[in-house]
DNA sequence: TCCTAAGCGAGACGGTACGTCTTGTCTTCCA
DNA sequence: TGGAAGACAAGACGTACCGTCTCGCTTAGGA
């Protein structure tokens, strides 16, 4: 059984908090971690006996994170509605995801976001749907794509609702990848 | 007239090479301006005299990138030659183009990419071609899509053929982009 | 009450030893504060921890010697002892005073050993002793000259004894100090 | 004979006065060789040309100096006198003199200086004068006590007249050099 | 309830990279 | 063809971070 000191929750949350908050106002990449360290109202050097490093504590928001939007995104729904979860919940932590995207920071950290996606996606294409386009190519656009599409949503102030976003989803992603067939030029 | 001095043009090659060849070696990241100016055989401070920063040289490099890239497509070719032609253009300058694309860093540079190429894109879409997607998100889905592609076709060693990928990027960016109202669910 | 750190105290003690060996062998100017940091085996950024100088860190030995000059020697004693009693802690700490002033350098650092001296020497100047020099005058006078020949003792190595210098501190220095009345040409 | 070309003459004085004139500014140490060859619009390179550094240009500067300061003092004149001439030519010439000691740099341009001046009053001194201060510490003891003379005046913007300092010189450098013996203490 | 192990604050330190500044050499170009 | 312009090498400077370590103090949670 593991030990619980409330002590090391409490400072993981400050330093998260303190993270979203900074990379916000300055820029992921600008943030230092005495920054962090000042702002959560912990010792600079308490830091390192939790993290090794900042990427660290973006690693473990990331996977927070993502374990949270997994929960709230049920299976084998239809894309439009899915669509419409997803940018609602992007909505609804808006801080956290900009912090998580604005920064396209070390490649790592994003390329990991993707691909969580890409192994959440690879299973639901479909194995011969498509003879031109290979199943890992499909997968790597839609993980890339996805990400792109909250982002610019993000970076432009959220100019359309979450439901219309959920259908641009849908018709640009999600669409292309089942019936791409069907196009004659 | 500008005054050209061979010196400089010198120098400005030379540096650019050693970034290119620094960061396959070792990701861009950890590249620092020393290990360029010492593989160029440059003096460090000489290099302050050309460029503020190591991003600055980057940037550089992408802007003669681009500018060439642009020479060797031509305008309205269908969508298959134009995607071979690209694909066939990064195979002759992988280095170069692992360099950009595989350090995604700092953001501000891959956005000076995508600027560029949605720029380029935003004319060519139709202005009525679809009431679903606004043309800002399409040309922003285009841009990332494209880079998206070229990079996992390079970080995955280019398993298909320059051709091949022609098609498959006709397939997946530009097919959806024209044709999306003839989808039926 | 204040806390004293014993590795600053060590820290301390590193630098000035560097200081006034390598000084001593180079001559204080071309002393760069890179070969004091590895001399003195500490890491070049702790320099600047302590120091914001290679300055500060002279004028932090100077005060430190004026310090314990001071402590030596007694007051109200006549001119040929307490003359000697400076030349002979001179001859004990020959190294530091060489690189004190073997250095004339930054003339800030020497204008500030002779202000410490000054006001020392000004209140023992009778206030009506001479109408012809101005107190200011002769306490500059008193201090440049004791500082010049310390110097020429420590340039020409030492060729009198202590007690002969003494004395000669005391004709040439103090006596004229105080009786310049008894002048007839 | 020399030839004589008037443009490296006007380009000597150019400099000499650049420096003149910075230096009193900003002090002789923070002079640079750009600062100089700017003031004097005077190529970068040409100063490289005349000098091989900046203590180079103001070495000449001293030696044209002490040369003319030696033309306007006659020889064989009471202490008085001499002295009062030599403070009225460091008034016609403040801001050369300024220079030279404003900033006691270089200690090898100072002791230029008194090296110039000891061999100077070393003839003067009475060989069996004094029994107590060998010949040497007491021309070094007047070498240095007139510059820093001179100096404290230039320093204090010359608050007493040229004759008044020369009746200081005499007090305390001239007369203790000659009559020291008949003090009884 | 006590006591022991842990978390934590504080801060000195080694180390690396940065960007600036200056010096003195060397080359190019122009009048 | 001789001198001005300026690119360049070299290297010290002072700043900003990072990550490590040690010393005490405090506090949580099991005995």
């Amino acid at each position: 059984m593991e030990k619980i000191d409330r002590r090391v929750q409490r400072t993981h949350k400050l330093l998260a908090d303190a993270l979203v908050v900074l990379a916000q106002q300055q820029g992921y990449d600008s943030v230092t971690i005495r920054d962090i360290t000042e702002y959560a109202d912990i010792s600079y050097s308490t830091f390192f006996r939790h993290y090794p490093d900042k990427d660290a504590l973006l690693l473990d928001l990331i996977q927070n994170t993502v374990a949270e939007l997994r929960s709230v995104i049920g299976e084998d729904e239809p894309a439009q509605i899915s669509g419409t979860i997803l940018f609602k919940h992007v909505a609804e932590n808006q801080a956290l995801y900009r912090t998580l995207l604005g920064g396209l920071t070390s490649s790592a950290i994003v390329q990991g976001i993707q691909n969580v996606i890409i192994s959440e996606v690879l299973p639901s294409i479909d194995l011969d749907a498509d003879a031109i386009v290979p199943r890992e190519i499909m997968a790597n656009h839609v993980a890339t794509s996805v990400l792109a599409l909250v982002k610019w949503w993000l970076d432009h102030d959220m100019p359309y609702s979450s439901q219309r976003m959920g259908e641009i989803y849908a018709a640009i992603i999600i669409m292309p990848m089942h019936k791409k067939q069907k196009f004659i030029p």
